[in-house]
DNA sequence: CACTCTTCCTACCAACTAAGTAGGAATACT
DNA sequence: AGTATTCCTACTTAGTTGGTAGGAAGAGTG
């Protein structure tokens, strides 16, 4: 499996704006779309250079996972709870399928003779990370991280 | 996962190796190292471009997942029976660490902050791909392939 | 209306990797 | 000596990845 920087940067910035809306306005807020977060905030948060991230969130939004405003006040919220969002829902939406067999997806690598049994074991590899990235949501992340681990030293 | 044409050669090559001495000479050999299987031969039953598989054989060779020998009647055969080399021992043998994280070996991405979490979700997709990919032996496959799926058309 | 701030969108660039090729040196057998 | 094969290095070519630049479209403010 092979994460890249696309799909590392959109499963960091889908994560710090889960965190910017609960650390900073909380339960408070009564309104429809309050606490937007700035793609600028975002990138200087995560050190992502901010022209690549403007298209990732891109994607992001048009995958439905986020929602946007322009203009002064504007930025990007979750369109869920981060509880209903998992990181297989950021992997697919910037990176596409989950397992590629030479750019093919999995199911029609066309083997011939002896090795017609690999499909299945690409398939079987397909299955387990899909169990692990889709039973893992952004609220799990967050919680891991502000709980178990509170920044430990390098 | 992605799965390279390097790593999609290199386990068709091996199965071919496998399913030649089985079928070729059987268990009536004798002698030390009888039964070997030439490149040419590999590339054509397979349909792979020779000289590019001659770089994967030799990978596999390095990693003492074959043997070889030079000259007239040369040719590779395997250095262990099938049943005792997995799926997983090919990949690593061409591919390096099954998985990768821009590039670095999943447990050293470096996050900070929110992102800490994300750590954790690699290393679980690593062990879910480890556990299909090393239980899965070349013998498996060739008897999945032989007895359950016998030339099916198309 | 003018102005500012931000998202949106397109095009582009540089570096790397993957896939495949070519040509020859070493080695083994006849 | 001669032939067949593995071995090894260097190269080419095409595609992807990571990243940048520059503006157009929209949203609020005085």
């Amino acid at each position: 499996m092979y994460v890249s920087a696309r799909s590392d940067y959109a499963l960091r910035a889908m994560l710090a704006v889960a965190a910017a809306v609960r650390g900073g306005g909380g339960d408070a807020g009564g309104g429809g779309t309050s606490e937007l977060v700035k793609a600028g905030s975002l990138a200087e948060v995560q050190e992502i250079p901010l022209s690549f991230l403007q298209g990732i969130l891109l994607d992001l939004r048009r995958a439905g996972l986020l929602l946007s405003h322009r203009g002064a006040e504007g930025g990007y919220a979750l369109t869920r709870p981060p509880e209903e969002i998992t990181v297989g829902d950021v992997l697919r939406a910037v990176g596409g399928s989950l397992t590629t067999v030479r750019g093919l997806p999995a199911e029609r690598a066309g083997y011939h003779g002896v090795a017609a049994g690999l499909t299945d074991v690409w398939l079987a590899v397909h299955g387990a990370i899909a169990t692990v990235v889709d039973s893992t949501s952004l609220a799990d992340l967050l919680n891991r991280t502000t709980t178990d681990r509170a920044s430990t030293t390098s």
